[in-house]
DNA sequence: TTAGAAATATGATGAATGTCATATTTCTAA
DNA sequence: TTAGAAATATGACATTCATCATATTTCTAA
């Protein structure tokens, strides 16, 4: 298998994924600037982005593929914190606030990812409110979602934690063509290890959503066919 | 029992715990005015300073006093995500993200808080990097924690994270002059809604922490006595 | 294609912990 | 000071869920 990454050009003035990312609202003159100071390269399946107490080169702004940011816990044990997707930027925490990261970025399917050089993205954050605003409402977020996951694990049975999880799944990459279809490929462990439970519950109880008609289970896919009874066995606020 | 607030007067130019918040590096004009665009007020302690979904008036600064940052469960049921004390800030993810805030926050302890015009803050924040990347690292920090919060909730049992609760306190409020009681007053109710547990056990792990001399129990308040055998108890990572 | 490995599935069992019940102590307001 | 309320304490019990064991299926590399 190739491990390397694989380098490739790509023009931030035609790339549609910067129109859905933080930097949307910055001028032409700083897209051909960003662009003189990013390099953009393929990861696949399984590879390391970066990891746990690495010191962050830059800022890494996901083309497309998808995310897993996980942590290993004191026996070991992983926990998937958050799941990013194309039009993310990444690792923009540990760049701002000067530290070394707290998380492991691995891709969870093929990804394109252009890496924007550490101090010139710092400068023009700086100097530019609208962009600095834009991490902030994404770090605020995060710390919104943390915080949801934090009365979750604290408040609710595994059941309903699992229920959620789906849900959330969805709620981050969406169905696939057929609107049922979850356009994540997460392992039974990967999904455990977001819900905060062992991989035999985790698959224990998607048989059962399975037999209770709730969502079906297609080779290594989910299909959510009664999002309704979802909603109501996750036992969400309101 | 009186429950307004009162107000006071406190300048921001011989302000003590300015020096210890974000503020400290700004030149002394700014001061000035960051003291002509705030006014002070005494919260009681059980007193609400604000609520989930209120909009925020400004920034919160808080002078002295403790105070727990929580939300409501599906069920009603209280968790307390966050502890805050003098020469911190309060409510700013709200107001740099322009959201509603979605935490309530409720005095500890009886507290004097000052609070900075919002208008006046957002503008000075967008135009003073060093004073952004403060808070920048505030929020980081505070996504960092709740990150730790969800590991020890999903992998660890409720002994351990009561012991990592306690060790959480010290490392946030410190301890009193004898350096072994801890320096707040947290009812039973409020430990359990913080380690994720039910006022029960929360109280029997506390009762043999007691017998085991890890703590000692005096009235309301709890002395580390054995905090060697109260991190090994916590299964910290390292 | 096939053997071995990894992932998924399912059952049995026990430990951890939430819930309910009931004292006991402490606090609070009249 | 005292009655009632709230907080703390402790026991009994039931339930959830992790762990271990063992199939079965799917994947992967030779």
């Amino acid at each position: 298998m190739k491990t390397l990454n694989t380098h490739y050009e790509h023009n931030c003035a035609s790339c549609n994924t910067r129109l859905h990312s933080v930097f949307s609202t910055i001028d032409s003159d700083h897209v051909q600037e960003l662009n003189a100071h990013k390099s953009c390269s393929s990861y696949k399946k399984g590879q390391v982005i970066f990891s746990e107490n690495g010191l962050p080169m830059g800022l890494f702004c996901v083309n497309s593929g998808k995310i897993k940011l996980s942590t290993s816990g004191p026996d070991g044990k992983e926990q998937i914190l958050r799941l990013v997707k194309g039009g993310d930027i990444l690792g923009y925490r540990a760049l701002i606030s000067n530290d070394r990261y707290h998380c492991n970025a691995i891709a969870l399917e093929d990804c394109s990812i252009c890496i924007v050089d550490k101090s010139y993205f710092l400068k023009m954050a700086m100097e530019n409110p609208k962009l600095i605003t834009a991490i902030f409402k994404k770090i605020s977020d995060d710390l919104k979602k943390a915080e949801e996951h934090i009365v979750s694990l604290s408040q609710k049975n595994v059941r309903e934690r699992m229920a959620e999880a789906l849900l959330f799944f969805k709620a981050t990459y969406g169905y696939e063509a057929d609107q049922q279809t979850l356009s994540v490929q997460l392992s039974r462990e990967e999904i455990a290890d977001f819900v905060g439970t062992s991989t035999e519950s985790a698959i224990r109880l998607l048989s059962e959503f399975n037999s209770d008609k709730i969502i079906e289970l297609v080779g290594k896919k989910i299909k959510i066919i009664n999002p309704d009874k979802l909603s109501k066995t996750a036992n969400l606020l309101y």
